[in-house]
DNA sequence: GCCGTTATTGAGATTCTATATCATCTATTT
DNA sequence: AAATAGATGATATAGAATCTCAATAACGGC
């Protein structure tokens, strides 16, 4: 599967009578190339970087469509705004934050699915999706809090 | 314990060195005046409509202040900006968000403690809270996705 | 392959959230 | 009462994200 978000992007935008342009390739792809958080604008000006002239218009665009299509998630907001990543290839993971160094540990639980479960059942709900954030202090920041 | 929120800013606010103002106590009993979930501009609003002149700077600056202090949580982002609630004095609690009709459904899950405990062994992390969303869709809202 | 329909693009303007500025004011200490 | 330092509020500013609209290009039909 890992290799195929471009199929399954393109799939996604027929289904919806979208169009693939060549904006939006640079930017699944650009989405696709790093493995660590990001923000629009950090897209935007990595893409530029590059060469590939996408407008922040297209960028923002392109990323809420990825979002809608699963291939990728908001994470979290820091400094003001949104940060994201691209989920799909990927094991579905939470986040451990530490509020000193703003460090972010990625981790499973087997807790969740049942969790998920058990709310579904309590309150007739289609669970799609959770997102979960744990915050502390790791051992290097211990002591820096108040 | 509940009541109590008043005389927990004002021992937080004098142990920082800052001020108990009339500003500040408007704003501290505005939040706790309604039990649902609240935006910065809602609260500055209700707060004028009570005629209680708080100006928007001294709206935000009270609720990062509310939001250090532990008596108001950060909850989610909707519309593009953050939703608040007052936690002092509620046993703590998740959200179920119903992704059709936005409706929020608070529980609690006795296995949140187990991953604390878990991540914080795991990580030598000192671990001081979470926040778990579940997202989905509510049986009225079913069938509408997509 | 060409054409027509219609979504897409990009530059710039706009909206909206949140914070910064700074002169004035006020809580608190001495 | 005076001095110190934090707080307030009107306004300006920064920044994120969306909207506008004319020009462009993708895609389906022929």
């Amino acid at each position: 599967m890992p290799g195929d978000e471009e199929q399954v992007f393109r799939d996604f935008l027929a289904q919806k009578g979208r169009r693939w342009t060549p904006e939006r390739q640079a930017v699944l792809r650009e989405v696709f190339a790093h493995h660590d958080h990001f923000d629009a604008e950090e897209l935007h000006r990595r893409l530029r970087e590059r060469g590939l002239a996408v407008s922040r218009a297209s960028v923002y665009r392109t990323l809420g469509l990825l979002v809608e299509s699963g291939l990728v998630a908001e994470v979290f907001v820091e400094d003001g705004h949104m940060h994201y990543e691209h989920v799909y290839g990927h094991e579905h993971h939470c986040h451990l934050r530490c509020l000193g160094c703003r460090r972010i540990i990625e981790f499973r639980d087997e807790a969740l699915p049942q969790v998920e479960a058990r709310l579904a059942a309590a309150h007739q709900f289609q669970v799609t999706g959770h997102k979960l954030e744990v915050y502390g202090w790791c051992a290097a920041c211990r002591g820096k809090q108040g």
